[in-house]
RNA sequence: GGGGACGUAGUUCAGUUGGUUAGAACGCUGCCCUGUCACGGCAGAGGUCGCGAGUUCGAGUCUCGUCGUCCCCGCCA
């Protein structure tokens, strides 16, 4: 292959084939750099040596495919090249077989320089032969190939399930596939295999996994597509604890076959810490944390500066910012007023502490304190106002809302203090963190009714089965989530086996029986008949790959990826169809 | 659904206060070149300024609409 050549083998006879990267036509020499997707070689033509074949070499332009037979040789000490694999041998071709022209393509896989998305992905066929793209593909290759060898060793069974199934109205919208023979009637893309892991966990496969298509028709984000692949896996008579251990072993495994060693087992926090600390359910450990600076105030500050001293206070610090020019102060100062808006004017955000240290030196210095600051760090507390009332989830809005702000501002000043670049050690490049104990139900404003956080299937702690009717907010859940420097990589929970808890917790959803019935029946059926515990997770595949990529869109790391409208550019997907298709579905198509 | 950024040559971009013939680099074509490797030199081709209205003597530039791409909020159990 093109990118395998070494010294080594100077005097073997070599075929070549591949793509004209680069030619560089000097006259009566021309090097042209063949590439694979293995790495590139230099070719040499010669016209003294053979006439004919370098005049053939001369028609050649970029991205023709070729087959060219020679003799590898090492070049000369001057002319060798240390910026590739291959720089100290060449091929002197004997032999050229033009194997297939090509147009002049829009845009050179050998090029560096930036390049539009529109374009990559209307011609994503060139796009992937770029280098960057092809280590992409591949390092998501070696990524999935380490976690299936890795499960499968643990005893893990790879099982398929449907694709065309039920639609269930919970969670995302369904993407819909029309039923020819049954008119008018849909299956639905699955949104992940979750009940039909269960039901093979009732079925006795006790170790499950699937790398698996899931599908979602929701908005799309840099971190979002509407179709993506899951490292789905469930096991029965699981503790957490047993599940963690899986996923850091894979994980590892996984890391390792990209060349990082991570140190295992993985930090733990509660949801309540992680809001506490972060403002956030999935917490970016490379940024310090929200200190509470409560003990920083004295009664007269309070007053002074209009504080309710029984809200929370915090400080946001971000470090080495350096002193703000005035744009920037009023860049914060507009952070400032956007958080404090969006929790209706009860947040109070210090947005120019060196006022406050000017004002009230003493208190500025015990928030210092507190914080741990050096002198170089931007400090923001985050307090109540004086006179409004609050309620307990006024608090929470609090501190997410500064969780809100540490982020903003983090990535604002990303260049300065630098703890989103990579350092080369896995342990300050990769932050991981499992957050346990979220809420098992969150109240929807919109519907006034409590939903499930996680899934309706997830199972409550045992402490807190009694409150499943007095205090469904206090409810915590048997859920976990795998956090890596600040992304959700996965999500799981052990689940309910027993049909009694499961009913109890569709009548706290709101769910009557007929309900639950038409819409999970098979499955609460299938919890009759001796259900184990069992529990599991999912992990997001494209999200590990885009991390370990280095990427900032998942677009990076999937060879044919959705744009924001989630079309495909290349393909020209979606697009309306004919009638006669439609007739046949039983489908009319409403005019807008 | 909402907010923001962008759209000019094949590609990446510049284009001043609205002014006469819209530029650069890379790529492309031709010629020259025996040690290049982002080869070099000379010459050349290449434009519906996303699209549609409007303001104006005059629009790449201003206004409105529309389409597309990206980012964020909502949404995503």
């Amino acid at each position: 292959m093109c990118g395998e050549l070494r010294a080594q083998n100077a005097g073997e006879q070599v075929v070549l084939m591949g793509w004209v990267n680069r030619r560089r036509d000097l006259g009566s020499l021309i090097f042209i750099d063949l590439r694979d997707r293995t790495g590139t070689t230099q070719l040499v033509f010669d016209h003294s040596a053979n006439p004919a074949l370098h005049d053939k070499a001369g028609s050649l332009r970029s991205e023709f495919v070729v087959a060219a037979i020679g003799k590898v040789r090492r070049r000369d000490e001057e002319t060798i090249n240390r910026n590739i694999a291959t720089g100290e041998v060449e091929v002197a071709i004997s032999e050229l077989r033009l194997l297939n022209e090509s147009r002049l393509p829009p845009f050179l896989p050998s090029e560096t320089g930036p390049l539009n998305e529109e374009v990559r992905l209307k011609y994503r066929y060139i796009d992937l032969r770029r280098e960057q793209m092809q280590f992409n593909i591949e390092l998501r290759h070696k990524v999935a190939l380490a976690i299936r060898q890795y499960l499968s060793s643990q005893g893990f069974l790879e099982i398929e399930t449907p694709f065309m199934t039920r639609s269930t109205p919970e969670g995302a919208r369904d993407y819909l596939v029309p039923s020819r023979v049954h008119p008018g009637s849909f299956y639905a893309l699955p949104q992940s295999p979750q009940l039909f892991k269960q039901i093979l966990m009732i079925s006795g496969f006790d170790k499950y996994f699937q790398i698996v298509r899931c599908f979602r028709d929701e908005d799309l984000r840099a971190d979002r597509q509407p179709e993506f692949t899951q490292i789905d896996l469930e096991m029965t008579f699981p503790q957490p604890d047993r599940v963690y251990e899986v996923v850091e072993g894979f994980l590892k495994a996984a890391f390792k076959a990209a060349g990082h060693e991570l140190k295992t087992p993985f930090p733990r926090m509660t949801y309540d810490e992680a809001i506490r600390q972060y403002g956030i359910d999935k917490p970016d450990l490379r940024l310090p944390k929200m200190a509470g600076i409560r003990a920083a105030f004295t009664e007269e500050d309070l007053t002074a500066l209009n504080i309710d001293g029984s809200m929370n206070m915090v400080a946001i610090r971000i470090p080495k910012v350096g002193k703000l020019s005035d744009r920037e102060k009023k860049e914060l100062r507009t952070l400032a007023e956007d958080i404090a808006k969006r929790n209706k004017d009860f947040v109070g955000v210090f947005y120019d502490f060196v006022q406050l240290e000017k004002k009230r030196p003493e208190t500025a210095a015990k928030i210092r304190e507190l914080c741990s600051a050096e002198a170089d760090d931007l400090i923001v507390p985050v307090v109540g106002i004086a006179g409004k009332s609050f309620s307990e989830k006024n608090k929470r809005a609090q501190y997410i809302a500064a969780g809100e702000g540490r982020l903003e501002l983090a990535r604002k000043y990303a260049d300065r203090h630098d703890a989103f670049k990579r350092t080369g050690d896995p342990d300050k490049d990769f932050k991981w963190l499992w957050v346990t104990d979220f809420p098992m139900f969150e109240y929807d404003d919109k519907e006034n009714r409590w939903s499930a956080a996680h899934h309706p299937f997830t199972s409550p702690h045992e402490r807190d089965m009694d409150k499943l009717e007095s205090d469904p907010g206090a409810v915590r859940a048997l859920a976990y989530d795998v956090v890596l420097n600040g992304t959700e990589l996965g999500s799981g929970s052990i689940r309910i086996h027993r049909q009694d808890i499961q009913k109890k917790i569709f009548h706290a959803l709101g769910m009557t029986e007929e309900e639950a019935r038409s819409r999970f029946g098979f499955f609460l059926e299938a919890l009759e008949y001796g259900t184990p515990p069992h529990g599991g997770i999912a992990l997001g595949l494209d999200r590990i790959a885009m991390i370990l990529a280095g990427a900032d869109s998942l677009r990076e790391v999937i060879p044919f990826p959705k744009t924001a409208k989630a079309i495909d550019m290349m393909v020209d997907a979606p697009t309306p169809v004919n009638e006669a298709q439609l007739k046949e579905l039983g489908i009319q198509v409403r005019k807008q």
